[in-house]
DNA sequence: GTGAAAGCGCTAACAA
DNA sequence: TTGTTAGCGCTTTCAC
């Protein structure tokens, strides 16, 4: 009995499957992955040996033959925002279709940085990135230009890509916000974040309020809740945030917050001691997640297409692999989807 | 110049950095293992050569080698559903403390079916394996087990876990909270769920209410939204929920909703067509889902611990890797988490 | 249409 | 403490 079989019962590999059909492990190779190269009864015989004997290819070795492990390696801060999960639905869909698969790197809790993260990802030898947001650290960038895979970063308009983005301005998405609230008439626009770490989105929505605020000619405020943990812990800044804009004079008119899991947060406390909205206090959103439009009052907000973001990046990352380097990308640098104001009744 | 030195700039391997450092693999292999065996010299050194290269070790071939992946995959419906959402933290969470990353496999809109995704998982080598459900094709139980590694059933308390489950009764919790409900004096109590291909789950908490009903002299009837997609819909199915509800007689005075995601819908076409919850009509979810208390009115529910599930999978998973197969491991079978009636103002 | 040889990049097991 | 040898399971390349 050859040595390879001796002690294996389980997980046949496929110098097993070739010996009990009678072939070679190159033909098994073949008829797994380019079938039409092998004759209709050596297909066939070779199909039932290794369905009989529950033979499982081992993926990583085929990899590190091929050096294509038709994996795609994404990296999220958190799975409790709602906004990311559209994301990553949209890129998982599309990826599918084509054949690859989407590893999640989950960094939220995580004990390791998105520097460190992005090593492991990068080991497992995945054929492209995708990242949220536009800032990382240099190492990490350089890290992920020798490694020579498409890399799209998600959910903003970096001013150097480290390859493609698809995106928005959070800064612009922000001003029309406070645009539209401010035409409405309301005076005392206060800016409610939930502070995540390195949450530069946010940041730059701060920075489209201010600006924004100026431009009217009003006084910019921003407050903020939380502080522990990332923004998670959104439904329950709720309460932090009633006590903060209580305590401010003047009154408030008017909420625009950071993103909608805040401000539907913020608006149920305020519902709950008795204010009414948008008559006490207006409220405005960031990202139109899914339950936007349907809590009471529903939620005036920014839609960013999350789901399509997915989707784009999918398409970018199928394409560049396609060309696999020989030619220049045609979806060269960044991807601006746009953005929408979604007048609803909270504000 | 060495044959696999000259045309790859990029991505060094550990043979070239073992050259620039001056000594063999094995040594930088050490270097970033067991970094003990080494002197204090050469580890420096080679660390710094690897650092100054980029070198980012190849973690497939490494894995072929050692047979470990140091990696655990994990099967999801959906990420849409905040309740998985809180499980894949915690099951992350406590992972990665142990050095081991999750692999997370998305089927909401899969084109491959749940077993499909199985063998491509299992191809991929993890170490373990969770799984959403106690229902599994035989054909995925079949290689689940021949695999040898340790599996998790999540969400449910299968009669024959194919390795471990942690998890919770979907027929009691669902009874449970119709006791409460019935208990409370409502008589017209209707099961409402969203139909999601393969929602187990969904169909024990029917059973469970259904015989909770008789028991309490009522009569059962359950509806059903939605259908095309799975649950990821749930927030539409408001709508079609009032609808459904408004056309029953004797009108409800109760709902009870397969999910938190699905009541929280349905509370707010209530509430916006003018009716009061509970007076008007009760309504109640399961889940307790990270906005259930904050919504207005706040909602009755089943807490399942769901971040808790996936804390107590990682244990098991980790104290089986331990053993190693040697012994038996000590948590056999199920362990079940139970629930919590959670009695908030919506019912 | 099929097979043999030669690795892919790493580590286990033994030597020294 | 360090190195050598021999694979891990698969695919590439080149024969036939």
């Amino acid at each position: 009995m050859d040595k390879s079989t001796e002690h294996r019962l389980q997980r046949p590999n496929m110098k097993q499957v070739a010996a009990k059909a009678g072939v070679s492990t190159m033909t098994v190779s073949r008829v797994l992955r380019n079938p039409d190269q092998v004759s209709q009864a050596t297909r066939v015989k070779v199909k039932y040996v290794a369905k009989s004997m529950g033979y499982v290819p081992n993926l990583q070795a085929g990899s590190l033959s091929s050096r294509k492990s038709h994996t795609v390696a994404m990296l999220i801060p958190s799975l409790d925002n709602s906004a990311f999960a559209q994301t990553v639905g949209g890129l998982s869909q599309k990826l599918e279709q084509a054949g690859y698969q989407l590893v999640l790197g989950y960094t939220q809790y995580s004990l390791m940085g998105e520097e460190k993260l992005i090593e492991t990802m990068l080991g497992r030898q995945p054929d492209a990135m995708v990242l949220i947001g536009a800032h990382h650290k240099k190492q990490s960038i350089r890290s992920l230009k020798q490694a020579g895979i498409p890399v799209v970063e998600l959910w903003g308009l970096p001013e150097e890509p480290i390859d493609a983005a698809v995106g928005f301005s959070n800064n612009e998405s922000a001003k029309a916000m406070v645009h539209y609230l401010a035409t409405k008439g309301y005076r005392q626009i206060v800016f409610l974040s939930s502070s995540a770490a390195n949450d530069f989105r946010g940041e730059l929505r701060y920075e489209g309020y201010q600006e924004a605020m100026r431009e009217h000619n009003l006084t910019p405020l921003g407050l903020n809740v939380g502080g522990k943990n990332n923004n998670v812990a959104s439904w329950h800044h709720g309460t932090d945030a009633y006590h903060l804009l209580k305590a401010i004079t003047p009154q408030p008119d008017a909420v625009f917050c950071v993103s909608d899991m805040l401000a539907a947060a913020t608006m149920a406390v305020f519902t709950r001691n008795g204010h009414r909205i948008p008559e006490d206090l207006a409220i405005a959103g960031h990202g139109d997640f899914e339950f936007s439009k349907i809590i009471n009052p529903s939620l005036t907000t920014v839609n960013v297409h999350s789901f399509e973001m997915g989707v784009r990046a999918a398409e970018v990352i199928l394409q560049r692999l396609e060309l696999n380097g020989e030619d220049e990308p045609s979806t060269r640098g960044l991807i601006d989807l746009g953005f929408e104001v979604i007048i609803r009744e909270s504000a």
